[in-house]
DNA sequence: TGACTGCCGTTTCGAGTCGATACTAAAGGA
DNA sequence: TCCTTTAGTATCGACTCGAAACGGCAGTCA
Protein backbone atom coordinates (compact mmCIF):
# COMPACT_ATOMS: atom_id res chain seq x y z
CA UNK A 1 0.00 0.00 0.00
CA UNK A 2 1.42 3.79 -0.74
CA UNK A 3 2.07 6.01 2.06
CA UNK A 4 -1.48 8.02 1.16
CA UNK A 5 -3.50 4.78 2.11
CA UNK A 6 -1.70 3.52 4.93
CA UNK A 7 -2.23 6.83 6.91
CA UNK A 8 -5.69 6.51 5.94
CA UNK A 9 -4.98 3.02 7.83
CA UNK A 10 -3.53 5.08 10.61
CA UNK A 11 -7.22 7.63 10.39
CA UNK A 12 -9.24 4.45 10.75
CA UNK A 13 -7.50 3.64 14.10
CA UNK A 14 -7.88 7.43 15.17
CA UNK A 15 -11.35 7.10 14.63
CA UNK A 16 -11.56 3.85 16.40
CA UNK A 17 -9.56 5.78 19.56
CA UNK A 18 -12.10 8.24 19.43
CA UNK A 19 -15.08 6.12 19.25
CA UNK A 20 -13.96 4.23 22.26
CA UNK A 21 -13.45 7.35 24.16
CA UNK A 22 -16.77 8.75 23.36
CA UNK A 23 -18.13 5.44 24.04
CA UNK A 24 -16.77 5.58 27.46
CA UNK A 25 -17.34 9.09 28.66
CA UNK A 26 -20.79 8.82 27.60
CA UNK A 27 -21.72 5.97 30.40
CA UNK A 28 -21.03 7.36 33.56
CA UNK A 29 -16.93 6.61 33.72
CA UNK A 30 -14.40 8.42 32.22
CA UNK A 31 -11.95 6.57 29.80
CA UNK A 32 -9.67 6.01 31.86
CA UNK A 33 -11.54 5.27 35.00
CA UNK A 34 -13.04 2.33 33.16
CA UNK A 35 -9.41 1.05 31.90
CA UNK A 36 -8.70 0.90 35.30
CA UNK A 37 -11.86 -1.48 36.28
CA UNK A 38 -11.03 -3.70 33.53
CA UNK A 39 -6.86 -3.87 34.22
CA UNK A 40 -7.66 -4.36 38.27
CA UNK A 41 -10.60 -7.04 36.75
CA UNK A 42 -7.72 -8.83 35.03
CA UNK A 43 -4.62 -8.72 36.63
CA UNK A 44 -3.03 -11.12 39.11
CA UNK A 45 -2.64 -10.17 42.34
CA UNK A 46 1.39 -9.03 42.13
CA UNK A 47 -0.22 -6.52 39.68
CA UNK A 48 -2.64 -5.14 41.45
CA UNK A 49 -0.85 -2.02 42.37
CA UNK A 50 -0.06 1.56 41.86
CA UNK A 51 2.98 1.13 40.36
CA UNK A 52 2.08 -1.94 38.25
CA UNK A 53 -1.08 0.46 36.54
CA UNK A 54 0.98 3.26 36.15
CA UNK A 55 3.37 1.21 33.30
CA UNK A 56 -0.09 -0.37 32.27
CA UNK A 57 -1.70 3.04 31.96
CA UNK A 58 2.00 4.62 30.26
CA UNK A 59 0.63 7.18 32.82
CA UNK A 60 2.41 9.05 35.59
CA UNK A 61 2.06 8.10 39.53
CA UNK A 62 0.67 10.83 40.44
CA UNK A 63 -2.13 10.89 37.92
CA UNK A 64 -2.98 7.73 39.03
CA UNK A 65 -2.79 8.43 42.08
CA UNK A 66 -5.49 10.70 41.45
CA UNK A 67 -7.92 8.31 39.08
CA UNK A 68 -8.15 5.37 42.32
CA UNK A 69 -8.91 8.48 44.57
CA UNK A 70 -11.38 9.08 42.04
CA UNK A 71 -12.82 5.35 42.06
CA UNK A 72 -12.46 5.22 45.40
CA UNK A 73 -15.00 8.13 46.53
CA UNK A 74 -17.32 6.03 44.09
CA UNK A 75 -17.29 3.32 46.28
CA UNK A 76 -15.50 0.96 43.05
CA UNK A 77 -12.12 -0.05 44.61
CA UNK A 78 -10.31 -0.24 47.75
CA UNK A 79 -6.78 0.99 47.96
CA UNK A 80 -4.99 -0.44 50.86
CA UNK A 81 -1.46 -0.49 52.13
CA UNK A 82 0.39 -3.77 51.61
CA UNK A 83 1.70 -6.07 54.74
CA UNK A 84 5.04 -6.87 52.93
CA UNK A 85 6.24 -3.90 51.79
CA UNK A 86 4.18 -0.52 53.52
CA UNK A 87 5.46 1.82 50.57
CA UNK A 88 2.96 -0.30 48.24
CA UNK A 89 -0.65 -0.60 48.12
CA UNK A 90 -3.02 -3.02 46.76
CA UNK A 91 -5.82 -1.75 44.70
CA UNK A 92 -9.31 -4.48 44.25
CA UNK A 93 -12.18 -3.85 42.87
CA UNK A 94 -14.97 -3.71 45.17
CA UNK A 95 -18.53 -5.70 44.55
CA UNK A 96 -20.16 -2.67 43.42
CA UNK A 97 -17.25 -2.56 41.00
CA UNK A 98 -17.31 -5.83 39.45
CA UNK A 99 -21.09 -4.87 39.60
CA UNK A 100 -20.42 -2.08 37.01
CA UNK A 101 -18.29 -3.81 34.85
CA UNK A 102 -21.09 -6.47 33.86
CA UNK A 103 -22.24 -2.82 31.39
CA UNK A 104 -18.80 -2.10 30.23
CA UNK A 105 -19.45 -0.22 27.15
CA UNK A 106 -16.49 -1.81 25.80
CA UNK A 107 -18.45 -4.71 24.98
CA UNK A 108 -20.12 -3.81 22.06
CA UNK A 109 -16.79 -4.60 20.06
CA UNK A 110 -16.26 -8.78 21.21
CA UNK A 111 -20.26 -8.59 19.37
CA UNK A 112 -18.84 -6.29 16.78
CA UNK A 113 -16.03 -8.73 15.79
CA UNK A 114 -18.31 -11.51 16.35
CA UNK A 115 -20.28 -10.82 12.83
CA UNK A 116 -17.09 -11.05 11.38
CA UNK A 117 -15.98 -14.44 9.55
CA UNK A 118 -13.96 -16.86 11.48
CA UNK A 119 -10.94 -16.89 9.32
CA UNK A 120 -11.19 -12.65 10.06
CA UNK A 121 -11.05 -12.27 13.56
CA UNK A 122 -8.04 -14.55 14.01
CA UNK A 123 -6.04 -11.96 11.51
CA UNK A 124 -7.39 -9.20 12.63
CA UNK A 125 -6.05 -9.98 16.45
CA UNK A 126 -2.99 -10.98 14.98
CA UNK A 127 -2.30 -7.86 13.75
CA UNK A 128 -3.49 -5.83 16.39
CA UNK A 129 -1.05 -8.15 18.62
CA UNK A 130 1.75 -7.28 16.17
CA UNK A 131 1.17 -3.21 16.26
CA UNK A 132 0.75 -3.16 19.87
CA UNK A 133 3.79 -5.41 20.89
CA UNK A 134 5.97 -3.13 18.60
CA UNK A 135 4.71 0.06 19.33
CA UNK A 136 5.16 -0.89 23.20
CA UNK A 137 8.32 -2.15 22.94
CA UNK A 138 10.19 0.75 20.78
CA UNK A 139 8.91 2.78 23.84
CA UNK A 140 10.66 0.29 26.24
CA UNK A 141 7.21 -0.40 27.67
CA UNK A 142 6.01 -3.53 29.06
CA UNK A 143 3.57 -5.63 26.86
CA UNK A 144 2.00 -6.95 30.22
CA UNK A 145 0.90 -10.36 28.82
CA UNK A 146 -1.17 -13.00 29.86
CA UNK A 147 0.59 -15.27 32.71
CA UNK A 148 0.60 -18.66 30.90
CA UNK A 149 2.37 -16.93 28.03
CA UNK A 150 5.20 -15.67 30.50
CA UNK A 151 8.38 -17.77 29.42
CA UNK A 152 8.77 -17.77 33.67
CA UNK A 153 5.61 -19.64 33.52
CA UNK A 154 6.08 -23.13 34.32
CA UNK A 155 3.72 -26.40 33.75
CA UNK A 156 4.85 -28.20 37.02
CA UNK A 157 2.69 -29.29 39.78
CA UNK A 158 3.04 -27.19 43.32
CA UNK A 159 0.93 -27.35 46.35
CA UNK A 160 -1.75 -29.19 44.45
CA UNK A 161 -1.69 -25.98 42.05
CA UNK A 162 -1.24 -27.22 38.47
CA UNK A 163 1.60 -24.73 37.56
CA UNK A 164 4.14 -22.71 39.07
CA UNK A 165 5.94 -19.23 38.52
CA UNK A 166 9.14 -19.69 38.21
CA UNK A 167 10.41 -15.66 38.92
CA UNK A 168 8.41 -14.96 41.68
CA UNK A 169 8.45 -18.63 42.82
CA UNK A 170 4.58 -19.15 43.51
CA UNK A 171 1.82 -22.27 42.82
CA UNK A 172 0.02 -20.91 40.21
CA UNK A 173 -4.31 -21.64 39.73
CA UNK A 174 -5.49 -22.09 36.61
CA UNK A 175 -7.69 -18.85 36.53
CA UNK A 176 -4.35 -16.90 38.07
CA UNK A 177 -2.65 -18.60 34.76
CA UNK A 178 -5.31 -16.40 32.29
CA UNK A 179 -4.59 -13.25 34.31
CA UNK A 180 -2.81 -10.18 33.32
CA UNK A 181 0.83 -10.16 34.55
CA UNK A 182 3.19 -7.02 35.78
CA UNK A 183 6.13 -9.24 35.31
CA UNK A 184 5.09 -10.94 32.23
CA UNK A 185 8.15 -11.69 29.67
CA UNK A 186 6.75 -13.12 26.32
CA UNK A 187 8.05 -16.82 25.89
CA UNK A 188 7.94 -16.52 22.01
CA UNK A 189 10.87 -14.36 20.52
CA UNK A 190 10.14 -10.66 19.82
CA UNK A 191 11.88 -11.01 16.47
CA UNK B 1 -13.10 -17.50 18.07
CA UNK B 2 -14.73 -17.62 22.10
CA UNK B 3 -16.17 -14.65 23.42
CA UNK B 4 -13.02 -14.54 25.94
CA UNK B 5 -10.57 -14.09 22.90
CA UNK B 6 -12.84 -11.49 21.15
CA UNK B 7 -12.54 -9.70 24.63
CA UNK B 8 -9.04 -10.17 24.14
CA UNK B 9 -9.09 -8.24 20.65
CA UNK B 10 -11.05 -5.68 22.01
CA UNK B 11 -8.51 -5.35 24.98
CA UNK B 12 -5.87 -4.91 22.49
CA UNK B 13 -8.22 -2.37 20.67
CA UNK B 14 -8.55 -0.83 24.07
CA UNK B 15 -4.65 -0.52 24.24
CA UNK B 16 -4.28 1.08 21.00
CA UNK B 17 -6.50 3.87 21.60
CA UNK B 18 -4.53 4.33 24.66
CA UNK B 19 -1.72 4.48 23.17
CA UNK B 20 -2.75 7.05 20.23
CA UNK B 21 -3.57 8.89 23.27
CA UNK B 22 -0.62 8.92 24.91
CA UNK B 23 1.43 9.73 22.19
CA UNK B 24 -0.53 12.57 21.02
CA UNK B 25 -0.17 14.23 25.00
CA UNK B 26 3.22 13.82 25.26
CA UNK B 27 3.64 15.83 22.11
CA UNK B 28 2.43 19.43 23.68
CA UNK B 29 -1.16 19.19 21.98
CA UNK B 30 -4.05 17.35 23.75
CA UNK B 31 -5.30 14.34 21.63
CA UNK B 32 -8.42 16.05 20.52
CA UNK B 33 -6.18 19.33 19.10
CA UNK B 34 -4.52 16.97 17.27
CA UNK B 35 -7.50 15.58 15.52
CA UNK B 36 -8.72 19.47 14.52
CA UNK B 37 -5.84 19.96 12.84
CA UNK B 38 -6.03 16.39 10.96
CA UNK B 39 -9.62 17.22 10.11
CA UNK B 40 -8.68 20.45 9.17
CA UNK B 41 -6.18 19.44 6.59
CA UNK B 42 -8.32 16.48 5.00
CA UNK B 43 -11.86 18.43 4.96
CA UNK B 44 -12.76 19.98 2.13
CA UNK B 45 -13.71 23.55 2.15
CA UNK B 46 -17.71 22.95 3.14
CA UNK B 47 -16.72 20.39 5.73
CA UNK B 48 -14.60 23.08 7.68
CA UNK B 49 -17.04 24.53 10.04
CA UNK B 50 -17.58 24.12 13.95
CA UNK B 51 -21.13 22.15 13.12
CA UNK B 52 -19.16 19.36 11.20
CA UNK B 53 -16.34 19.13 13.53
CA UNK B 54 -18.65 18.29 16.28
CA UNK B 55 -20.63 15.67 13.90
CA UNK B 56 -16.87 14.48 12.91
CA UNK B 57 -15.94 13.87 16.47
CA UNK B 58 -18.98 13.22 17.94
CA UNK B 59 -18.54 15.75 20.68
CA UNK B 60 -20.41 17.91 21.76
CA UNK B 61 -20.54 22.07 20.03
CA UNK B 62 -19.87 23.59 23.42
CA UNK B 63 -16.41 21.43 23.54
CA UNK B 64 -15.98 22.15 20.25
CA UNK B 65 -15.81 25.92 20.78
CA UNK B 66 -13.76 25.65 23.23
CA UNK B 67 -10.90 23.69 21.57
CA UNK B 68 -11.17 26.10 18.68
CA UNK B 69 -10.53 28.84 20.76
CA UNK B 70 -7.85 27.50 22.83
CA UNK B 71 -6.15 26.15 19.12
CA UNK B 72 -7.06 29.97 17.62
CA UNK B 73 -4.93 31.55 20.92
CA UNK B 74 -2.03 29.15 19.83
CA UNK B 75 -2.18 30.68 16.37
CA UNK B 76 -2.61 26.90 14.53
CA UNK B 77 -6.45 28.04 13.66
CA UNK B 78 -8.31 30.75 12.41
CA UNK B 79 -11.99 31.07 13.32
CA UNK B 80 -13.97 33.45 10.48
CA UNK B 81 -17.94 34.14 9.95
CA UNK B 82 -18.78 32.57 6.75
CA UNK B 83 -20.15 35.17 4.37
CA UNK B 84 -23.11 33.65 3.18
CA UNK B 85 -24.50 32.93 6.42
CA UNK B 86 -23.50 35.01 8.63
CA UNK B 87 -23.94 32.45 11.45
CA UNK B 88 -21.83 30.01 10.57
CA UNK B 89 -17.94 29.88 11.01
CA UNK B 90 -14.81 28.97 8.52
CA UNK B 91 -12.17 26.94 10.51
CA UNK B 92 -8.73 27.15 8.79
CA UNK B 93 -5.55 26.17 9.51
CA UNK B 94 -2.56 28.80 9.38
CA UNK B 95 1.17 27.94 7.86
CA UNK B 96 2.28 27.39 11.59
CA UNK B 97 -1.00 25.01 11.73
CA UNK B 98 0.37 23.02 8.97
CA UNK B 99 4.00 23.03 9.47
CA UNK B 100 2.70 21.63 13.18
CA UNK B 101 1.44 18.83 11.08
CA UNK B 102 4.82 17.74 10.14
CA UNK B 103 5.49 16.33 13.81
CA UNK B 104 1.94 14.88 13.70
CA UNK B 105 2.38 11.69 16.38
CA UNK B 106 0.35 9.69 14.42
CA UNK B 107 2.88 8.92 11.65
CA UNK B 108 4.63 6.39 14.09
CA UNK B 109 1.18 4.03 12.84
CA UNK B 110 1.93 4.10 9.37
CA UNK B 111 5.70 3.49 9.62
CA UNK B 112 4.34 0.28 11.96
CA UNK B 113 1.85 -0.95 9.54
CA UNK B 114 4.70 -0.72 6.33
CA UNK B 115 6.48 -3.13 8.33
CA UNK B 116 3.07 -5.66 7.57
CA UNK B 117 3.47 -7.84 4.64
CA UNK B 118 1.39 -6.60 1.74
CA UNK B 119 -1.90 -8.53 1.65
CA UNK B 120 -2.08 -7.90 5.85
CA UNK B 121 -1.92 -4.28 5.19
CA UNK B 122 -5.19 -5.05 2.42
CA UNK B 123 -7.10 -6.93 5.10
CA UNK B 124 -6.09 -5.20 8.53
CA UNK B 125 -7.71 -1.95 6.36
CA UNK B 126 -10.86 -3.82 5.27
CA UNK B 127 -11.61 -5.08 8.72
CA UNK B 128 -10.91 -1.08 10.73
CA UNK B 129 -13.02 -0.18 8.35
CA UNK B 130 -15.70 -1.93 8.47
CA UNK B 131 -15.84 -2.28 12.20
CA UNK B 132 -15.96 1.98 11.94
CA UNK B 133 -18.62 2.27 9.82
CA UNK B 134 -20.86 -0.02 11.42
CA UNK B 135 -20.14 1.29 14.74
CA UNK B 136 -20.99 4.54 13.58
CA UNK B 137 -23.94 3.56 11.57
CA UNK B 138 -25.40 1.85 14.78
CA UNK B 139 -24.85 5.35 16.84
CA UNK B 140 -26.82 6.84 13.54
CA UNK B 141 -23.60 9.11 13.23
CA UNK B 142 -21.86 10.13 9.42
CA UNK B 143 -19.58 8.42 8.37
CA UNK B 144 -17.13 11.07 6.81
CA UNK B 145 -15.87 9.27 4.06
CA UNK B 146 -13.76 10.56 1.14
CA UNK B 147 -15.19 12.60 -1.38
CA UNK B 148 -14.92 10.11 -4.61
CA UNK B 149 -16.49 7.29 -2.88
CA UNK B 150 -19.75 9.21 -2.36
CA UNK B 151 -22.95 8.43 -4.29
CA UNK B 152 -23.33 12.41 -5.43
CA UNK B 153 -19.97 11.93 -6.52
CA UNK B 154 -20.06 12.19 -10.27
CA UNK B 155 -17.17 12.30 -13.14
CA UNK B 156 -18.70 14.65 -15.30
CA UNK B 157 -16.47 17.42 -16.59
CA UNK B 158 -17.51 20.70 -15.70
CA UNK B 159 -15.76 24.64 -15.76
CA UNK B 160 -12.32 22.76 -16.64
CA UNK B 161 -12.33 20.73 -13.11
CA UNK B 162 -12.65 16.55 -13.71
CA UNK B 163 -15.67 15.90 -11.19
CA UNK B 164 -18.96 17.21 -10.26
CA UNK B 165 -21.00 17.32 -6.76
CA UNK B 166 -24.42 16.53 -7.66
CA UNK B 167 -25.62 16.97 -3.95
CA UNK B 168 -23.70 20.96 -3.28
CA UNK B 169 -23.43 21.32 -7.60
CA UNK B 170 -20.39 22.45 -7.80
CA UNK B 171 -16.84 21.58 -9.73
CA UNK B 172 -14.59 19.66 -8.13
CA UNK B 173 -11.07 19.23 -8.84
CA UNK B 174 -8.97 16.05 -8.45
CA UNK B 175 -7.38 17.36 -5.01
CA UNK B 176 -11.27 17.97 -3.49
CA UNK B 177 -12.16 14.42 -4.83
CA UNK B 178 -10.25 12.87 -1.80
CA UNK B 179 -10.86 15.47 0.97
CA UNK B 180 -13.18 14.00 3.60
CA UNK B 181 -16.45 15.55 3.01
CA UNK B 182 -19.13 16.50 5.72
CA UNK B 183 -22.01 15.48 3.65
CA UNK B 184 -20.69 11.99 2.00
CA UNK B 185 -23.09 9.45 2.12
CA UNK B 186 -21.07 5.85 0.57
CA UNK B 187 -21.71 4.89 -2.87
CA UNK B 188 -21.51 0.75 -1.94
CA UNK B 189 -24.67 -0.63 0.01
CA UNK B 190 -24.50 -0.81 3.86
CA UNK B 191 -25.34 -4.16 4.11
C1' DT C 1 23.57 1.30 64.22
C1' DG C 2 23.40 4.67 61.38
C1' DA C 3 23.26 7.45 56.85
C1' DC C 4 22.62 7.18 52.07
C1' DT C 5 19.93 5.93 48.15
C1' DG C 6 16.26 4.72 45.48
C1' DC C 7 11.54 3.51 45.06
C1' DC C 8 6.51 4.12 45.96
C1' DG C 9 2.63 6.72 46.61
C1' DT C 10 0.29 11.32 47.59
C1' DT C 11 -0.46 16.14 46.95
C1' DT C 12 -0.76 20.28 44.42
C1' DC C 13 -0.59 23.17 40.25
C1' DG C 14 -1.99 24.83 35.63
C1' DA C 15 -3.83 23.75 31.06
C1' DG C 16 -7.14 21.22 28.84
C1' DT C 17 -11.28 17.95 27.79
C1' DC C 18 -15.97 16.85 28.38
C1' DG C 19 -21.15 17.16 28.90
C1' DA C 20 -24.81 20.14 30.33
C1' DT C 21 -27.08 24.28 30.32
C1' DA C 22 -28.06 28.86 29.29
C1' DC C 23 -27.24 32.39 26.10
C1' DT C 24 -26.72 35.47 21.63
C1' DA C 25 -27.35 36.19 16.95
C1' DA C 26 -28.65 35.27 12.38
C1' DA C 27 -31.63 32.95 8.83
C1' DG C 28 -35.96 31.87 7.09
C1' DG C 29 -40.85 30.63 6.94
C1' DA C 30 -45.80 31.98 7.94
C1' DT D 1 -43.29 41.24 11.51
C1' DC D 2 -43.24 37.51 14.60
C1' DC D 3 -41.61 33.06 15.64
C1' DT D 4 -38.98 29.07 15.16
C1' DT D 5 -34.84 26.88 14.00
C1' DT D 6 -29.99 26.72 13.66
C1' DA D 7 -24.90 28.02 14.65
C1' DG D 8 -21.77 29.24 17.63
C1' DT D 9 -20.28 31.12 22.45
C1' DA D 10 -19.86 31.31 27.65
C1' DT D 11 -19.75 29.19 31.97
C1' DC D 12 -19.82 25.38 35.44
C1' DG D 13 -18.16 21.16 37.72
C1' DA D 14 -15.85 16.71 37.31
C1' DC D 15 -12.03 14.66 35.34
C1' DT D 16 -7.25 13.85 32.86
C1' DC D 17 -2.60 14.90 32.22
C1' DG D 18 2.43 15.96 33.18
C1' DA D 19 5.52 18.08 36.33
C1' DA D 20 7.43 18.87 40.55
C1' DA D 21 7.74 18.68 45.49
C1' DC D 22 7.17 15.84 49.51
C1' DG D 23 7.19 12.00 52.88
C1' DG D 24 7.53 7.07 54.06
C1' DC D 25 10.03 3.01 53.93
C1' DA D 26 13.17 -0.90 52.46
C1' DG D 27 17.75 -2.23 51.38
C1' DT D 28 22.69 -1.35 51.25
C1' DC D 29 27.02 0.00 52.65
C1' DA D 30 29.91 1.78 56.04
Amino acid sequence: MNPKDLQATAGLLERIGRLLATDAHSSGLAPVQWEVLRYLDRANEFSRSSAALTAYLGSTKGTVSQTVKALEQRGLVTNLPSKQDRRRNRLSLTATGKKLLLDDPMMVWPRALNALPETEQQRFHETLEKLVRDRLQSQGRQAFGMCRDCKYFGREHENGQPHYCKLLEVPLSDAASEQICFEQVAAYGQE
